[in-house]
DNA sequence: CTCTTGACTGAGG
DNA sequence: GCCTCAGCCAAGA
């Protein structure tokens, strides 16, 4: 089994696997610390295929807080209610005080 | 092989 | 501070 794409993929699930409990990164800290920061899109695009890879792609958001992925869920604030569900505020989809809850890979890893 | 799309990011107006 | 453009890389048609 080669495939280094699906490495990257496995990377990704594997780090958003590692955010603790009431923690969020970005898909670029995800990027950066897989070695590729240009691949922030990537990052996203893998977490379409975390369902049922027992990934909590909640806790992944954009670099500005955003519940950019939001949509991809199964109901319209589902995400944020799980956030919210972990201690961290939300508002209008964006994470209040995210340096707060703010998990960088690079650094915890 | 070429074109389009996308859960992003940074820079410029 | 908000909107737009361009760069980025991988997967699907």
């Amino acid at each position: 089994m080669k495939t280094e794409t699906l490495n990257f993929f496995e990377k990704v699930y594997e780090v958003a696997r590692q955010i603790p409990y009431g923690k969020v990164t970005s898909y670029g800290a995800i990027g950066n610390y897989l070695g590729a920061p240009r691949s922030a899109r990537m990052v996203g695009y893998a977490m379409n295929g975390s369902v049922g890879k027992d990934v909590p792609a909640h806790r992944v958001v954009n670099k500005k807080g955003l519940l950019t992925g939001k949509h991809h869920f199964d109901g319209t604030n589902l995400m944020q209610q799980l956030l919210e569900s972990e201690g961290v505020e939300i508002i209008d989809n964006q994470i209040q005080n995210l340096e707060s809850v703010y998990w960088d890979p690079s650094k915890a890893l």
